[in-house]
DNA sequence: TCGTGTCAAGATCTT
DNA sequence: AAGATCTTGACACGA
């Protein structure tokens, strides 16, 4: 069984490694000429294509296949303040040299569209915000021309007092969203109101991946045992390998946020299930140390019986009759 | 130059 | 009804 490795966005081993340059709305306002206010929004967008292309050249001459991006590449996307800007013409052929970059080099990349994009709210003006948000998305993915897979990761959102409720209204405003932005989601478990099992029951439902998050899990379940749950995860995902998230508490009074690194002991129960299954999958590593954390965890993976590299950021786990 | 409060966006809990 | 908190990393500003 074969597992590759990724991570979040910023990379500690590149120089300047961070693509989040961005400018506040207050700052940009004080910038009264709007040809010069545009052209620094451009100028930040340039800096961090430019720093994304190179954490993918660092990627790729280290065996990394995995990586999610920022999704701070455009600084103000979606505010009104830059409304009507083709941030996509603005940066030439900037996209799509990214974007066949990562095709030549078989890389998947993702992206998480951050907690204010809520499908399921009640208000209209919230959701249309999130419609925006996504379309900022996926538009900034069809530039690239990356292939139209699932590739932008989504929790359920608010709990609005009723889960039931709000399950609904998420199903009911999903299936209406544009074909366009509908096959690039996945729904990933949260780590307080909708668990694995809810955001299953509702992937099976709409056709949907789904990502798990065993952090998450660990946080918010009702009893499960991913066992029984990850025949039928992994079976969301019909055209691109699973994908799973993990990360470690920070510490024993802050169990949800992330720690620098990931305990090898909060991930290996799940690998050893995921081996009676012998499907492949990826890893996202979420953790505040991004690439040296994900590197740390693989070195401390391949130093376990039953576990060998096969290259920088992949591993290969014998099953139980000892092959691979 | 450095340290620290602030920052586009929502939801939820507390008062 | 209003305010604090969540959460994150970078900006922006003042010392």
């Amino acid at each position: 069984m074969r597992i590759r490795f990724g991570y979040v966005a910023i990379s500690l081993d590149v120089p300047e490694g961070t693509p989040n340059k961005t400018i506040s709305v207050k700052a940009s306002e004080k910038i009264t000429n709007k040809d010069d206010r545009m052209s620094r929004l451009r100028r930040i967008m340039l800096v961090n294509l430019e720093t994304t292309l190179r954490i993918l050249r660092y990627n790729a001459a280290s065996g990394i296949h995995l990586y999610r991006f920022t999704s701070k590449l455009v600084p103000l996307a979606t505010h009104p303040l830059a409304a009507g800007w083709d941030y996509i013409a603005a940066a030439g052929t900037k996209w799509r040299d990214i974007g066949d970059y990562i095709r030549k080099n078989s890389m998947r990349v993702s992206a998480h569209p951050d907690h204010f994009t809520l499908l399921n709210s009640p208000k209209p003006d919230v959701l249309a915000a999130s419609l925006a948000d996504l379309d900022y998305h996926v538009r900034i993915f069809e530039a690239m021309g990356i292939e139209a897979l699932p590739s932008l990761v989504l929790h359920v959102g608010g709990l609005y007092n009723d889960k039931l409720t709000a399950l609904a209204r998420f199903t009911e405003n999903f299936v209406q969203l544009p074909e366009r932005l509908r096959r690039r989601i996945m729904l990933e478990n949260d780590d307080k109101i909708y668990t694995a099992k809810d955001v299953l029951g509702l992937c099976e439902e709409l056709g949907c991946p789904m990502v798990l998050d065993i952090h998450h899990h660990r946080c918010n379940n009702a009893g499960e045992h991913l066992q029984d749950l990850w025949p039928r995860i992994a079976a969301t995902w019909s055209s691109v390998l699973p994908k799973i998230h993990v990360s470690s508490p920070k510490n024993q009074t802050d169990l949800r946020a992330h720690a620098d690194y990931v305990d090898l002991a909060d991930v290996r129960p799940f690998i050893n299930l995921a081996t009676k299954t012998n499907l492949d999958f990826d890893i996202m590593v979420e953790a505040k140390q991004k690439d040296k954390a994900m590197f740390q965890l693989v070195e401390d993976l391949v130093a376990e019986p039953g576990v060998r590299r096969s290259g920088q950021a992949t591993v290969e786990i014998a099953d139980l009759l000892g092959r691979g």
